[in-house]
DNA sequence: GTGATAACTTAGCCCCCATAACCATTAGTT
DNA sequence: AACTAATGGTTATGGGGGCTAAGTTATCAC
């Protein structure tokens, strides 16, 4: 890849990225109830199972603090709960309410509905593009945390 | 397109791409005096020319009172200049300063090198899958502001 | 018990974004 | 001219997101 090649898509990604946050954040803000992209992505990981504060920390790529923070919010929301796990006293895992299982569904069905009116338009070749470009930033992204600011804190693995 | 399509479509939106905002943000962060993504974007079109306010606000797709605070933190900084026009004496004419401009250098540099990095490891296809899929989603929510919320502010579009 | 570590929380900062309200200037009417 | 929109910006207020640094409590290792 050469130095243009990569500035270009440097450029790309810079804009593009912010400007589809913030189409989603204002849907989402306007569609209802749901403040943040970031709530949607703790409901639907939360949705499968209950996980411990660091774990949904480290997997959404923030830090322990901001995770917290967040939490805290969604609580108050009503959509999970702190809960202690029986064996280590220093954990804590968070589960989802019914009104946070509610909660999500509306949203999702809200962000299907718009995202179906916004791709509607594209063609075939065009919709394999986008899933494919979407696929290739997971791959590249999911990766690249721990190779930045200091100290990775890829999960380590469990015992 | 069908349903759960969609669906699937939404959900992997809403969970990489605020995936890739906060991992290019704290790589800005890191790699320099660069505080958001926002600002990168701001330079980039004010290095062309200068826009007014207004502009800026809609090119960005963010409110005026949002542009005008954006503004007033990289005036701050000395990255861009208010200035006065000769004409209507309501503009506020935005233009970028050599510091600015100095500034915009830098962090385009980190951010290429940064994504060299990232990028690298992809092969052609790959690659090709993700600059497809960036042209789509640039085009899909270029288009989809004026759609959305609140009633759109300046674009004729449709009915 | 003492000390190190792990899991969280709190506090302090900065940024993004939005709406409501306010000011100044210009354009349109009558 | 005089009055009333409408335009372009700014300020005030409020909700989130993110981070680091500095506690707190619980667990583990000696």
């Amino acid at each position: 890849m050469t130095r243009v090649q990569a500035r270009d898509t440097a450029r790309e990604i810079l804009e593009i990225i912010p400007l589809v946050m913030r189409t989603v954040a204002a849907e989402l803000r306007a569609a209802g109830e749901m403040p943040a992209p970031a709530h949607f992505g703790l409901l639907s990981v939360l949705s499968v199972r209950p996980r411990m504060l660091s774990d949904l920390a480290s997997l959404q790529g923030v830090s322990l603090p901001t995770m917290s923070n967040s939490i805290s919010a969604m609580v108050e929301r009503g959509w999970v709960r702190r809960e202690a796990p029986d064996g280590d006293r220093r954990v804590v895992m968070i589960d989802v309410t019914p009104t946070g299982r509610a909660a999500l569904e509306r949203v999702t069905r809200a962000a299907e509905a718009h995202l179906a009116d916004v791709i509607a338009p594209l063609d075939l070749p065009a919709r394999r593009r986008l899933t494919g470009g979407l696929g290739v930033l997971r791959k590249v992204f999911a990766a690249a945390p721990a190779s930045m600011s200091r100290k990775s804190h890829r999960t380590p693995a469990k015992r």
